[in-house]
DNA sequence: GCTCGAACTGCACCTATGGTACAGTATACC
DNA sequence: GGTATACTGTACCATAGGTGCAGTTCGAGC
């Protein structure tokens, strides 16, 4: 289900997303000048519009690209998670250490999430791309929902919390983990958030 | 010692740090427009070179001015909450509520962080100011862990957590649900991932 | 071998914006 | 009356996004 790095020559349309992304998430969007992606890919001005209409279209383009990748990773993690126990709250912990082991693993420092990324460079988008980031929210939400859900059925809470916005805690620890191990630079603060989280769920569901 | 809104009418310079911070928390940094700004608040562009130096410096001013309104407005919390209880864990707590009071109360939906919005426009800036950015989350990080260190010293937490990255999810909780909140319109999300934050220390620390 | 569409290049041109430079002015305080 | 503060006005430059359009290269299908 999951393909890592397909061998085949990557196109200009994916080459030019690429970079756009690493550009958004290191300088924004606005600073992300069509010269210099033209540049680094290699092609004209000319090329870049034959691709994109404009630089909000390269934004959208962006968006479903991040939120694609996104989902499948989520995907991959939980299924895996499910296979390795049948328990609803056992197997959401287990899933929950993947994605903290796969935080770990993967980058130096987490380049960031384009769907946060786009909140505070908001009124610089138009309102597909906008909906799109909170979409992308939306989903993450009804994702972890649905895992709090069966958990629930079978495991009475210490306390009694929101669901949703238990399921949004993930959101908020992820995009704003990422934030700080951004700002000081230290990869193993993103995935400590996330073993945080972990405990959490631990401590409101697991029986004594 | 927390001045609300003083009556004296607003300095021209004090005018454009309010209006930049609405702007860049709005479109990015990039998208802010000197223009626009000085339109906004009725001097020329020679008038804003007069208060500052380039862009970068404005930024700087930025910076400065909401670390220190953010600091202020944290000590007053923390002291109102420790006059309202001597021990260290319900006064933590008591904090807390207060905090997630104070995010629900203030705003329509909560602005934005200019700390967090600088770090994914990072490379627009100089590294004065990724650096007050970075210094904004470490200074959360000791205050938070401040409290910490005074609570274990009386309840030994459940699961052994790191303290620095205890502390530090209340930044990633704040951030991330400031970003929630902003996607997602709903100024509900920010304080409620307050409360879980609490509900966290409380299932870690208090005793059964 | 020809046609056609995809994927570009090249050039011309317009506008907005950040930024620099510098001379001049109104007002208030000393 | 002098000086500092807080500006205005004018002129000018480079870069960037964006539009329009004509021309070119190249591989696939007929």
């Amino acid at each position: 289900m999951l393909e890592s790095a397909s061998k085949k020559p990557a196109s200009t349309r994916e080459r030019l997303l690429e970079l756009a992304e690493q550009m958004v998430l290191r300088k924004g969007f606005a600073s992300t000048s069509i010269e210099e992606l033209i540049a680094g890919v290699g092609i004209t001005k000319s090329g870049f519009f034959y691709h994109f209409k404009d630089k909000n279209d390269l934004a959208r383009a962006l968006m479903q690209r991040y939120l694609e990748d996104n989902k499948r990773q989520l995907d991959g993690i939980f299924a895996r998670a499910a296979e390795l126990h049948e328990d609803p709250l056992h197997s959401f912990l287990i899933g929950l250490k993947l994605f903290a082991e796969l935080m770990n693993s993967v980058h130096d420092v987490h380049p960031g999430c384009i769907a946060a990324a786009v909140i505070y460079q908001d009124q610089a988008f138009d309102a597909e791309v906008r909906s799109l980031s909170a979409e992308g929210m939306l989903d993450w939400r009804k994702r972890f929902r649905t895992h709090l859900d069966r958990i629930v059925k079978r495991y009475p809470p210490k306390i009694d919390v929101d669901l949703d916005s238990l399921a949004d805690m993930m959101s908020a620890l992820a995009d704003g983990g990422i934030i700080l191990s951004k700002a000081l630079k230290d990869r193993t603060t993103l995935p400590a958030q996330i073993m945080h989280y972990r405990n959490y769920i631990k401590l409101l569901f697991e029986p004594a």
